[in-house]
DNA sequence: TGTACATCAGTGAACGCGCGTTCACTGATGTAC
DNA sequence: TGTACATCAGTGAACGCGCGTTCACTGATGTAC
């Protein structure tokens, strides 16, 4: 068995890539749920059958695009975590949070993809929930990062009630944080924020609140950065 | 001319009811984006062609649905804030979150008719804007009644850049909050952190994070009142 | 109070469209000997 | 290196479905005199 890519195998991948290309142009253009695997073919100039030879159905290819577009986030935001590794844990919070914007803000069809509404009639399988995971995995180990070298203030009273004290205990030693519940709380509130913000910024739901959308996005990001406890001094 | 309500009118006024009673079950079941004006008819024991004597065309049935969806959420939320007069500020700010969050969860798919991914092909009028801001400002006026009673405590340093604080002054203006810019900051950080936890809720992007998420969300909704800097003793 | 006319709700057929998926097929590429 | 066979990409027709919207129509309800 030769190890050996032939001609073949080249085309084929090259045209998986054309039509998850296509793809996200149509998901640019109207939305997940009118994508259709004939229009992709025929802006592919293929017959609609052809496209069963690289997918299995619409539901799989839906399944790969959101893998993706989990995956280039993801990329995106660990990119942006590591490379900021030594800056001030502040300041990393707030560069992970907009690279993460200027990401959805460049493809926000596959951001809402997967964040908006679930797609009609699609129940996304188990392969996608570990890519989901990934962005917000970049953000924790920020704070990760912070508490491990003892830079993390927690501030803010004990969580009540105690029930979800212990829930937040526990969930801290899931993901691995050697934090507090308040600073878990904390850090599940800046978490939310940044994605809710952003959502409304994509959906136009603050269109008129203000004109630099930037700006307001990585005041609140250190805002949240800042009641995490994370430092504003570089480690 | 007569005023009086005829039969005809009656049943006119019933059948648009059932109509969008209906169109909520669809919603239901199967997402904004596949609501259908066929099976809508069908359901009603009507003929397709039927329901355009009550609505223009589909977009027409959408834009109301929206309208209505953001009214019951605005009436749930200002209820909450009124209701709630005379309880301590943080205390009005939870109950209020946590009235918008147990509405939702009763009506997931209209609540992400309004807040999720915009439906593909449908370009929301501006008869839709004014009740979708009732929302908003049924929480703005829990942080104006504290402010106005001198009962807010600004806290954070002064925003940073100093545009995005001019802006922020405008916008307090604007919404008639009488209170520095980062007080306006903080809590437009809380009310996009309530609603980012809750899309993440609904959408099921939390699962597994915490058992209790009501619990959380009220939690993290007492966090976001508090950096706004609301009073926890009743006025 | 009764009649003539206007308004309106609902029908049923039709137009023209798009969709996902299956299937038997042709012809090109790859593999084993 | 050449031949025989297996694999695979792509075709084209078909199935069965659903959609929004228009239109000429019937028959019931409402209104003006």
């Amino acid at each position: 068995m030769a190890i050996h890519v032939t001609a073949r195998q080249r085309a084929r991948a090259q045209i998986i890539d054309e039509i998850l290309e296509q793809a996200r142009r149509q998901l640019a253009s109207h939305g997940a749920a009118s994508l259709s695997l004939r229009s992709i073919a025929r802006e592919l100039g293929m017959v609609s059958s052809a496209i069963y030879r690289y997918f299995e159905s619409r539901d799989a290819l839906l399944t790969t695009l959101i893998i993706e577009t989990y995956d280039a986030l993801g990329d995106e935001a660990e990119r942006a975590a590591a490379d900021s590794a030594g800056d001030a844990d502040v300041e990393r919070w707030v560069t992970t949070a907009n690279a993460i914007r200027a990401w959805a803000l460049a493809a926000p069809h596959e951001y809402m993809l997967v964040f908006g509404s679930p797609v009609p009639g699609y129940a996304a399988p188990d392969d996608t929930v570990a890519p989901g995971t990934r962005v917000t995995f970049a953000l924790l180990s920020i704070v990760r990062d912070a508490a491990v070298a003892g830079r993390l203030t927690v501030h803010g009273d004990d969580v009540e009630p105690d029930a979800l004290s212990h829930e937040l205990a526990r969930l801290a030693q899931v993901v691995d944080l050697p934090v507090p519940p308040a600073a878990m709380l904390a850090t599940l509130a800046a978490w939310t924020q940044l994605f809710g913000l952003l959502g409304f910024e994509i959906t136009n739901q603050t269109r008129g609140v203000v004109e630099d959308h930037g700006a307001l996005f990585a005041a609140t990001a250190r805002l949240g950065a800042r009641s995490i406890g994370l430092s504003d001094r570089p480690g």
